[in-house]
DNA sequence: CCTCGTTATGAGAGCGCTCTCACAGAATAC
DNA sequence: GTATTCTGTGAGAGCGCTCTCATAACGAGG
């Protein structure tokens, strides 16, 4: 048996009025009669009438939905933000559709494809980028529809006249690479993906401009690149791992499931942290506290960029003001644990 | 500048032709002259139009949209199954709208009237209940809509009508208890909720029924509860610890969270595990590998579960044969690791 | 010749709502 | 008295599609 949902009009004839003022009723705007509205409403609550909101969006315009697309709601910075995303629009009256990309341009462009025909009315955005480091087709789209979109985490080009919530990765590196020169470390390994994320080649940016400072010249050889398959996915082991280590006293991994990957990959070398290497990663990951080695890191407040960015959101697609293009970059915290250790009262 | 979505009449208009054969182009039915469809093709492209999805849904009554109510999209159960839900029902060219409950059946209510404004073509819900072991009122709305609907993780009653897709979480008990059991532990204590989940509370069942079978009689001071409040959250720390852990030898945690408040408060007593106390947990969290102590866990096959309940969905929805009311429970097994130790080697 | 079936197209109803407009009766103003 | 406002209601257009039905042109079969 199929669904049948009974209609306004068949309320309308069941109390006895037109479907207009039904429809201010269940609308609460004009002129209506005491009477009237008791009529009609004891009439919806008895037959449990929903109006239609596909019926609904049809007449606004509007669908009451936010489309996000990102890596993998599996991953810890994706279900953060979108539970304070979903928290923040729920509010408002909005629901939220999540679409999975797992870093493919193909179907990060799918995504946007179905939201465009769901018609949401707007838009967040952790894009991903080819091998060249170029975003995917969806913000050509994204303008042609003038679709209300924010971007997280991954800051794309002002030049795209879309708005942006992400961290000051720049200084997350900086301060990563300053930590471990200060615990006297200066042959230290980069973990992180050989796609050319933009806020984790910040990350790398900052962490090398310290080590620049000090005169440490950048090494091409001390950058050890995740391939991009595994890149969007949970850890899961099967890859092959980087052996090398012995060349280095400390790693920075730029991005939490790297961290996984520099961990798994130094347990099978037999080298157990921080005691032969010292490692900082990038997020919190759940449970921390009961993880070995506990992990120093530099903490990003996920959640804050999520609701912000649900804010921002609502801000453009109710139109309150021409607040217009911005773009936030929320500081960058660092969380010291015990994956790290001083050489100079180790080894000088 | 609001958004202009271009109409099919846009582009009949432009191509020559009228609404019906332009309809027939997009739609691939009927018949066109390739003169036409090269004609239309041609304008649609040119003008990037996308047929409009909620006209669609307004003549078809489908939105090719399900609704996914859950306890809170970060917890690791949540959004593996969410993950594993969205990867099949995308094959479809359907797409996911996730709420979350957090364990409160007013904000579960709330999100089903939501869902059910949206018209949704079905639904997939992780159902939460009251202090009394009840059942919210969402099921009565859904049999009153007859809303294609399948039940996760927790098993409403067989009365209800609904499918579910669920673990055999008795035998996960069950085996928890032989396992300690085996270990030579008698004094065991279980780390649980105080909402009576009904999936939880099998788990406690099978548990409590090994034991029985040894004659160890099930006692309620055993029972360390959790508060509702907490239930639903991530373990995040500041509720009042439960101390008297003296009394056990072992510990069983029936769900992923509460093996970290476990691992927590005894950590906070000056408990160590497996030493001081033997900890076996439910449901395997992510990162083990690097968890301190490493756990034991019963594990079931979360994925699963999400992919089972799309397929199920989806075949109530497009009405493919009347397979009917399904009842799968799916089997769980157990991963043995270095947080639970025998007693027989260290006491006797 | 007329009658088919096939191919190609358009007119128009209808999905369930919102909202403008028209209108009618009552109350108020002059 | 008439003019004006306020209050309450309904008719109907229109949102962008799909799909049925009507129509027409054409070749084939009788």
């Amino acid at each position: 048996m199929a669904r049948k949902h009974i209609s306004i009009d068949t309320i309308a004839r069941l109390s006895g009025y037109s479907r207009a003022t039904v429809s201010r009723v269940i609308g609460s705007y004009g002129y209506v009669s005491e009477k009237a509205r008791n009529r009609i409403e004891a009439v919806i609550k008895k037959y449990n009438y929903h109006p239609s909101g596909v019926a609904r969006s049809m007449v606004s315009g509007k669908t009451h939905t936010i489309g996000l697309i990102q890596t993998d709601i599996r991953n810890a910075f994706c279900n953060i933000t979108a539970k304070a995303i979903e928290d923040v629009i729920v509010g408002h009256g909005y629901n939220l559709i999540i679409c999975n990309s797992g870093e493919s341009l193909k179907k990060e462009r799918q995504s946007l494809d179905l939201l465009l025909g769901k018609q949401v009315d707007g838009l967040v955005v952790s894009p991903t980028v080819d091998m060249d480091g170029k975003f995917g087709s969806i913000f050509d789209e994204i303008r042609r529809y003038n679709l209300p979109t924010v971007c997280i985490d991954r800051p794309i080009p002002p030049r795209f006249g879309i708005p942006v919530v992400t961290v000051d990765n720049h200084q997350g590196g900086y301060r990563a690479a300053k930590y471990l020169l200060s615990l006297g470390h200066s042959r230290i390994a980069v973990v992180t993906t050989r796609l050319p994320l933009p806020n984790v080649r910040e990350r790398e940016n900052g962490f090398y401009d310290a080590l620049e400072e000090q005169g440490i010249r950048r090494m091409e050889e001390d950058r050890i690149e995740i391939p991009p398959i595994q890149s969007g996915r949970e850890a899961e082991g099967g890859e092959t791992p980087f052996e090398g280590w012995g060349r280095f006293t400390a790693v920075f991994a730029t991005a939490n499931i790297f961290s996984i990957y520099a961990m798994r990959w130094m347990k099978k070398c037999g080298y157990s942290i921080p005691k032969d290497l010292s490692l900082v990663g990038f997020d919190d990951l759940l449970y921390w506290e009961f993880m070995s080695p506990q992990l120093t890191v530099i903490v990003q407040p996920i959640a804050r960029i999520g609701e912000l960015a649900a804010e921002m959101l609502l801000h453009a697609i109710e139109g309150r003001g021409p607040k217009g293009f911005e773009r936030i970059v929320l500081p960058v915290t660092m969380e010291e644990r015990s994956s790290t250790k001083s050489l100079c009262t180790a080894d000088g």
